[in-house]
DNA sequence: AATAAGCATATTGTCGACAATGTGATGTTT
DNA sequence: AAACATCACATTGTCGACAATATGCTTATT
């Protein structure tokens, strides 16, 4: 019964929590789908107690949503709800930028400089194939964000937002185009930073996300993912 | 047993939710407290299971802290916290302006400039006291978020942040002075709404939201409910 | 007397069972 | 045959009880 990945946490609930968004998250459990609490519970092994909880904390999370007596279901991606989101994401992650700028210590910025690198000689090897960064320290943005110094900004959007994000970035089969293009954004943005010019800083991050959104939502229409 | 206020909701869990929200915002259980389960469960005659799920749902909403096998402790408001938050209001909430500069139709304009007005007779009426605007249909603040269009936007905005931000208006006891300057850059913001100058209302609604940030951190700073 | 170990107690985490609600099928009526 | 009512079933919501963990006190030891 017990399930294959058991990264075993203080509490039930959240390792169920934590699972049931990376099954979301890869499309392991569709979207859309209905969450049947018995039927999971099973399969996890465990009583439907901790897995009502971890419901609860994915519907705070935006990855499911409930009714009450009827149950839960997987959000179904949409091109406005995307929109919606890098919306957010533009104005929250331009915020980090221009915080960053004031407070990012030299030697992080040095080494976000040598991460580039690492993404430039990445893109060199492998002909330009996008570089796999699941959220994880290798992420130019999460640096970023974790760089503004602000607790609630870096909660908000790495541990409430990212899941839904994640989900956009996987499902579009991550065909927004030209790494390199976006390789010289990154690159233009951390420039601003280390001059400590937050409002350069901030501008280039509200376009470098804005022109990533329009990319995605040509992508989400022409793909049948979208409207399936 | 049964608690005062019982706005009769579909599920147990919802009403807990509320009304533990409520009191936590108007500091009847005060910050830092301990949440006891059982404490609690027998106040609101209630079993333990919906009001797990309700303390987990706080959790979500940033006004309980949870540790494993410790349990859940309402949050203490300090000063940081507060920059923190408003930082990230400013972001929003100028986005908000932004996209209702845009989209925000005519006659809601107008209906905008009617509540302005009459703000403005209440100041005149009220020697300059406050306007209780205590989240409802009358909070300019709310109007524009709606107005922005953007669904995500207004669920993070209101469901999520708004009831922290409610609890340091309510807590440092509303005394940001001068009512009837926030008067005249809600009117600054609107016209610029009104004239569709989405880039003005962006830079408007920052410097009202930094500048209210200010008077509290001020308010903060001197009072001792801050450090208490 | 101060510190540490151990124990008693209370609280949280988890479970299984019952109640309430929604859902789909069956059958009846027009 | 179509629409509606009724009923059985499955799922969600809620409850009380047990297990696991933390906390505070007592006691023993140095």
């Amino acid at each position: 019964m017990n399930n294959l990945v058991s990264i075993k946490s203080a509490t039930l609930s959240e390792d169920i929590a934590q699972q049931l968004s990376n099954a979301i998250v890869q499309g392991d459990i569709p979207q859309g789908s209905k969450i049947s609490e018995p039927e999971l519970a099973k399969q996890y092994g465990v009583s439907r107690g901790p897995l009502r909880e971890a419901i609860v904390k994915l519907e705070g999370l935006g990855l499911v949503t409930r009714t009450a007596n009827v149950g839960a279901r997987v959000i179904q991606l949409n091109t406005q709800d995307m929109l919606d989101t890098f919306s957010m994401r533009e104005a929250l992650e331009g915020m980090a930028a221009r915080l960053a700028a004031t407070s990012m210590p030299r030697n992080e910025v040095n080494r976000l400089y040598a991460l580039l690198d690492k993404h430039q000689a990445y893109l060199d090897d492998n002909q330009d194939e996008h570089y796999v960064q699941q959220g994880g320290n290798d992420d130019f943005h999460l640096r970023i964000i974790h760089a503004s110094g602000n607790a609630k900004l870096v909660r908000l959007l790495t541990e409430e937002l990212y899941a839904v994000i994640r989900m956009y970035r996987r499902h579009t089969a991550d065909q927004r185009s030209d790494p390199r293009q976006a390789l010289r954004e990154h690159r233009a943005i951390l420039d601003a930073i280390a001059n400590h010019e937050g409002d350069l800083a901030e501008l280039l991050m509200r376009r470098h996300i804005s022109r990533a959104s329009h990319l995605l939502k040509q992508a989400m229409e022409l793909s049948s993912l979208a409207s399936q």
